[in-house]
DNA sequence: AACGCCTTAGCAATCGATTGCAATATCCCC
DNA sequence: GGGGATATTGCAATCGATTGCTAAGGCGTT
């Protein structure tokens, strides 16, 4: 289909512009103060130099300078969205799931007022990881997806830094705050339902490293537990990156082959994936063996056949998130926020 | 499945801190300047007060504050990614090729040792939203996902900003940077494919107002006409948001029914959804009607069955921008990117 | 002993915007 | 016309780190 092809460009060298308040101020015949007041649209200076004053910073197209800004006030204007990578490195930031989060913050933040700044963390490589974002001086606060591995670090640092907020667990007497769903009561909604359909073979597909997931096993264990005699309940670690996915989904399952009538599986993703192996190996969805998905992601609507899944209310997640951390930068106290999944049942369970 | 839960937070009030280098600096008993240069690792201090020195700001968990350091040293290691919702408003930013893209940018950034700010942009609401960003001092430099319909606005700043590369297409003469795929080609060798296996009554699903799927759809009307007599390519336009997408697919699917034999999808997101509504309506993909995506995403892989595409190489694109952009910010020339596509053949055409 | 070189550290200006306080101009009312 | 209140504006300190220039001390050489 052809080589790529390079094209050269030609932009010109940009021309003089006015660079700083200072600069605008001689134009405008006032002092900087005055020009300062006038941009913040202060009612403190009169209507009319505030216009003129307006009208030629739009003229020449200035814009106060924000690092000065920021600098002098002491506020950023910047929360950090910061994506600890401690287990499963690689790729992670593009799981379907941290996207999804992170467009839903992007909307929220954006209307509150704030930019967003995106981090990975890789704790391994940098211990300091969150100190380090927390320090800088360049945010004004931290949400984080996702605990991963690191609880401690996020409790340590949770102990004298208000403006976090995290997405992920609650654990009982933890010191941050935190946005999340009942992985217990979602892992154990899953295995429930399939248990109610009247299969009796799970297994489980995630890996349990990360504790959002072991939660989730642990509810989908204790179902199994309750039900009694008759079920069981197998685990395949998967990794959450969707690269590797597939070889371990086809290998986990090959292993499993006709031993299981049902999958709980850790993320949409991974029941998609799952799906499709099962598909390969001619294996009928729901019929042969059932597939439940975490998340209800918007394509768990698109799959073939349609995920039944936990819904996890992403949105509703965010907006939480960013409304609790505006609170912590007020100075106000708020509640961690665990959320009730709702199980959504559809076609491939 | 309950009620959502809130739990009260217990985190302590921030104790005493070194703030800033003064104050370190007072602590070492050396001046401010010593300090910033031995944080800095300059090797113009003694060796032993500069270890000395390094150690005390560990030992206080001190960082320098970023606003003032960018501010004096005119540089801020940010470099904004930005998303222009010309049309297509609403929840773009989750749009899957976004995201993915946005994740291998935000891969080659850390690499780069850049930090990554995220804006949304809505031109209708803010005609001089790309001039906000330039200006606002807050970035070193600007990587743009997408053209949308701002062809002419990005043209008027990249006349004088040079550090700005944006994904897109590229036309003959144009001034800003851009990496893109072919999208001419790609549509062209979708259709073409299509044609080959057999298929006559095509589709084209996607809406047109961004000049990329519109050069997707030149391409596939080309190659119909080239092919001849006896082919013919219906339009059906479908937004990107993903929530829109399925009942548009479903209404324009409905209105087609048993007229096509080959969809040419837009992104691999609208063939996902679209191999979905045929499911339902018991049409068999690809025997009845095949289906080929655009950009090969991971998740192409994944669906049942797994979607021939058109492949966009987006590690690659990343990496592309990155390093044009660094060229830039050197003050090195450097020229657009056009890459070629890649046809992917799996199962569903 | 005198001179020059090198290493190391301090001083103070600078980046650009913000804001408390003081100063001036304007206006109202008696 | 004078006293005081009010509306505007200017002045200068401040945020915290960086860096060019200068100075002090140590050392070697003749």
């Amino acid at each position: 289909m052809g080589e790529d092809k390079q094209i050269p460009d030609r932009s010109a060298p940009p021309p003089r512009r006015v660079r700083n308040i200072a600069e605008l101020a001689k134009i405008a015949g006032v002092s900087a103060g005055t020009v300062s007041r006038a941009l913040a649209n202060k009612s403190v200076v009169n209507a009319r130099t505030r216009e003129h004053i307006q009208a030629l910073a739009r003229q020449h197209g200035f814009q106060v300078n924000q690092m000065a800004s920021k600098l002098r006030r002491q506020k950023t204007g910047v929360i950090a969205v910061v994506i600890p990578l401690g287990h499963d490195r690689r790729q992670h930031i593009s799981d379907p799931f941290f996207m999804t989060l992170l467009g839903a913050l992007a909307d929220e933040l954006t209307e509150s007022g704030y930019d967003l700044m995106l981090s990975r963390a890789i704790p391994q490589d940098d211990p300091d990881w969150l100190d380090r974002i927390v320090n800088s001086g360049m945010v004004d606060g931290v949400l984080m997806i996702g605990q991963s591995d690191q609880f401690s670090k996020i409790e340590q640092v949770a102990r004298d830094y208000a403006p976090l907020v995290v997405w992920g667990c609650h654990q009982a007497g933890q010191v941050h705050c935190s946005v999340g769903t009942d992985n217990h009561a979602g892992g154990h909604a899953a295995a429930r339902f399939l248990l109610a359909k009247g299969h009796r073979a799970l297994a489980f597909l995630g890996d349990t490293t990360g504790i959002e997931i072991a939660e989730r096993y642990r509810g989908a264990q204790d179902a199994v537990a309750a039900f009694g005699q008759g079920a069981s309940l197998r685990h395949v670690p998967i990794h959450l990156s969707i690269d590797e996915m597939t070889d371990e989904i086809a290998v986990g399952l090959a292993g499993l082959e006709g031993d299981i009538d049902g999958v709980v599986a850790a993320s949409d993703a991974i029941a998609m994936a799952t799906i499709r192996q099962l598909d390969t190996r001619g294996i009928k969805v729901p019929d042969d063996v059932a597939v439940i998905g975490f998340d209800d992601l918007p394509l768990a609507r698109h799959t073939v056949p349609q995920l039944t899944t936990i819904r996890q209310d992403i949105p509703a997640g965010a907006a939480a998130m960013v409304r609790l951390l505006m609170q912590r930068l007020a100075g106000e106290q708020c509640q961690s926020l665990v959320m009730a999944p709702e199980l959504v049942e559809r076609a491939s369970a």
